[in-house]
DNA sequence: CCATTTGCATACATTCATGTATGTATGTGT
DNA sequence: ACACATACATACATGAATGTATGCAAATGG
């Protein structure tokens, strides 16, 4: 194959869309999902609203694809840090790789399009996959792989709940924080966790 | 004073006031704030927008006395609770009685409000005094009747935030899961935290 | 090298929400 | 009873956001 001057039309096409879906999520980041207009994502792109509607029918279809990239963000970042995660107590090593996906800043991207899907039919029913397979990821009845790591008795569920949603509060803090500013207890939360973690009735 | 034959008009006039306020609440309740508009309000509320501007500058202004109104439910139910909790354990106590408030599902309100004012610098504007005085009254720090009840030591406070955290964490997921359904594993957790917290070292 | 597709911009039509200005009837004080 | 205020409705002006239709230049491929 010769080499090319320029980018060829598809890779360039593919970089734009990436554009448009990183705007998407530097203005939810910084406007909330309210202020995230057509126009306000072109602007941070630089470009017309055509193009926008050129690469996604719909601005649902564009939040989905931003729910989806973010999804995978978190994904990746608990990935990574489950490598360097404490290998002796499997649920102090979930709780850590956990908190490097909620508690990362993008996850109030997350939040506040998770929260507009509520209201609007048509962005609900494009975000329902994604959703449904972050919720199935993250229901040990369902994930045999995450109960292996969190325990399957009543006990160990129940505990597992309270880390996530004892997470899932914190991100909504620091959304509802002015400029995203992590909370001053946020560690401190974590570390006692953990501690119970480590006290807890043996499985 | 002669017995009236109808109420009189600043008796009616507070309850339009009233009733504009509730309907404001169950539009936030079962639509979001995306889709609370003035003329949904008053849809609810069976009078045309005139009667709302009337009373309410802004639609700022009948957020944030929403806001209030739910807080004030939440505070006062969180009371009446205290009278029935255990009083041999401070702890538990407290969690019984912010769960009443928390687990409410009226809590969705005031998180869809809230989330609101991130971006709405009017709103904002408007909801700062409620905003910081439930922020004073929830921070034992500030708050020493709270302190008294939780502890003050770090690993007391520590405990506390996890108990706050946790209990947003399940109203947030509660808000954003359709027909705004209790999740299945509350009362779970919470039953979890009471149990942590008899089991913590004593204060 | 020409025909066609692709990528994006421009311009338009429509919807909808806000806020304000004005009108009116009913209650209220003197 | 009369002047005035209050409570609300009606009508209007404006702005913003969406989605669509159209236009054009560059890239692609036969």
């Amino acid at each position: 194959m010769p080499a090319r001057a320029r980018n060829t039309q598809v890779e360039r096409s593919a970089a734009m869309r990436a554009r448009l879906i990183a705007a998407a999520k530097a203005s939810l980041m910084d406007s909330g999902y309210g202020r995230t207009t057509a126009v306000e994502v072109c602007v941070r792109a630089g470009v017309t609203r055509g193009a926008l509607f050129h690469h996604f029918v719909d601005l649902s279809e564009l939040f989905a694809a931003t729910l989806e990239e973010v999804c995978a963000d978190i994904g990746r970042r608990s990935k990574e840090a489950a490598t360097h995660a404490d290998p002796r107590h499997a649920i102090v090593a979930y709780i850590e790789t956990a908190w490097a996906g909620f508690g990362h800043p993008d996850f109030k991207i997350a939040i506040e399009v998770w929260l507009a899907a509520r209201n609007d039919p048509s962005l609900r029913k494009e975000l329902n996959p994604v959703i449904e397979r972050f919720r199935r990821a993250a229901t040990p009845q369902l994930n045999d792989a995450l109960a292996a790591r969190v325990g399957r008795s009543a006990e160990d569920v129940a505990f597992y709940r309270l880390v996530l949603e004892a997470m899932i509060g914190m991100a909504l803090g620091r959304a509802v924080a002015p400029g995203s500013k992590p909370m001053g207890h946020e560690d401190d939360v974590i570390d006692l966790l953990k501690q119970l973690s480590r006290n807890r009735p043996n499985r």
